[in-house]
DNA sequence: GATGAATGAGGATTCATTCAT
DNA sequence: AATGAATGAATCCTCATTCAT
């Protein structure tokens, strides 16, 4: 290509990238389960054997599409979250960073939600920057929960559902907002509190 | 058979609840996709080809499935709730209900929530009888909720989330009524409030 | 029962007749090969189990409604053209029952068709009685052919189409005579001693 | 491969063709319902999966084989027929066609006249060819039969149990032309006449 | 790298037949 | 005899993966 020898070590991330997000595609729409190498493949506009000079195995794809799935968002969030102080915040930023994320990007809110809800591995990962937060904050005081498991079902049961809901077309511009005020409230935070905190101007994504 | 008469006519009937049994126990080990249909047959202590003398297809059988799911409890649920007046103890008394029979039973608590947050139907279902109770409770000005998204969001979050840590056994006997405390902070009543509904005693399950 | 002994022994006899006939309709519609034993059963008011109180296998049956299409006709044909001397008559009157047949019961006339033209068994059979009358007339010099197997072909060929047009309708009460005229003529018989031929009145079927 | 572009393109090609001669020889041998698609396969040197990179529903072969079967000679009759005149001498030509390819390749013959008398699609597009020429003939008073229908059911009679004869060995090589001066003559042709316009050479079959 | 045909083990479904009641 | 549940071999079809070009 006459391009040269600027893009030609990125063609091979672009093909994969073209793969796992033809595969999200298909799994947002059939599920995980029901979607066939080949279907992702040619939803990708690629030959089925071509699959695999990018991924030894199905399961590989899997676990790319889901470490895509984090990168997308779950770094992001947490250096978003880094500069601030109140763990309360952090809940709050993370949650409607999600739910906002799913609201505009539909598919990824989708199979995001799906993997959490199924793959080990998702699900633990989202879990454990949830978890680490909460721990903070009941530390330090500022949540007031019967227990950490508790907690943890309440604001990761809301954050899937809402990010569920978003990306079904069924919420609002005001959706994150709203689920971020009822997780805060779940966690201790006094009603008023928690609808300012939902409400502050979210904190601009930091360049990688 | 000495016992005669009285389970004659229950034959079918009871094959069928092996298989649908069988088929939560295989769910609940392998997911609902990886579970051929000789493995719940098998586990049913049946052969393979009985399978389709009661279900026309796996998918019946996971229909069936559901609706067992759904008559097991949900209708309990309504029946014990009926007497009571209180929207909030409504949701937490459902709420308690199903993580405390997750607890006990954890295939079925592992089942209903893969069902639950997979199948269009279960959701569907469950979420119809969540949403009713929501919104008496929402007109009556006893939930402060930003919309009645938000809220189905929550409540339902808490318990599908709460259902899965129950039926994994990671909680303890008290589980139940936190996270119903949670749920009920979230819809806006007062913590201890919230904490004095989610101890009372569970209504008894009236007879069938 | 009140009639008594002399319908008991024919009982078996009686339900073996409903399979029979429930076969050939069934067959009629789907095919022979698309037949399940338990389409047959249930068509004949009975269930799957008790088949095999008849029929040792489904093999058997189809022996048996073979048998009984050939009882039905062929016999007596055979019979009502005992009186007869002209070898073209014997063509003519066989043809013309086994058309006329056809049109009145279309069901007997498709499944004879289908197994005439499939199951050597039958064939073999229809073929016999024909290739006998025809053989005569060939040595008596009244028919006109260049080999045997041709006039076999000839003849049986018009028979069969024959009588599928006037199982599917498609055909006027005439037909039968139309068919059998047309046969004559190939056999080397002059056309219009051919139709009148085909026009005489049909021989009275006599009693078994 | 040193033979190289000449043959590329043509491998998909060649293999659906391979699996279609492999069918018919299969289905000559245990009819068409007994033939496993695995059996087809097999007998075509492919593995069972790869029957269908090819065929969809073993249905989708038999629609392939049928109209393989129309190809390979119905366009060749009709166009080595369109120099002629005489519709005497079209349903002359064709039937002999028909007979003889039969005699050559009695695979092809026994599975041309199963398919012919069973499904529909063959005998209707065979008919169609067929009605279309009779009723010329009928139309320009060459041809002297009581009923359309009639004359469709004799022609195409002895066309397919002349084609079953000669495919099951059971014929000399004059057979094709015997069987067609027996249509002829049922159709109203004079015996002579008949006879040697069943017995003049073949017109050449035209180049595609 | 890309292509798409080939592979074959795995899973769903059908159906003739057996058997306890 | 009748019943209908149970059986399991046979069959259709799917799909992850390999391979020659």
């Amino acid at each position: 290509m006459a391009v040269g020898t600027l893009e030609r070590p990125k063609k091979r991330e672009r093909t994969q990238l073209q793969l796992i997000e033809a595969a999200m595609r298909v799994f947002a729409e059939k599920g995980i389960g029901g979607a066939p190498v080949q279907a992702i493949a040619h939803e990708a506009g690629l030959a089925n054997g071509t699959f695999y000079n990018h991924f030894a195995t199905k399961h590989e794809l899997i676990a790319a599409v889901v470490g895509h799935l984090m990168d997308t968002v779950s770094d992001q969030i947490a250096a978003s979250v880094r500069g601030l102080d109140d763990p309360a915040e952090w809940v709050s930023v993370a949650l409607r960073r999600f739910a906002e994320k799913a609201r505009e990007d539909p598919i990824w809110g989708n199979v995001t939600v799906r993997l959490g809800s199924g793959v080990t591995d998702v699900s633990e990962r989202i879990t454990a920057n949830m978890t680490r937060d909460l721990d903070e904050g009941i530390e330090r005081g500022r949540f007031k929960v019967p227990t950490r498991q508790a907690a943890a079902d309440a604001v990761l049961g809301v954050g899937l559902m809402g990010m569920l809901s978003a990306s079904s077309g069924r919420t609002g511009p005001e959706h994150a907002s709203h689920i971020s005020a009822m997780a805060l409230r779940s966690l201790g935070i006094d009603p008023t509190e928690a609808n300012e905190i939902a409400h502050r101007p979210l904190p601009p994504i930091p360049e990688e």
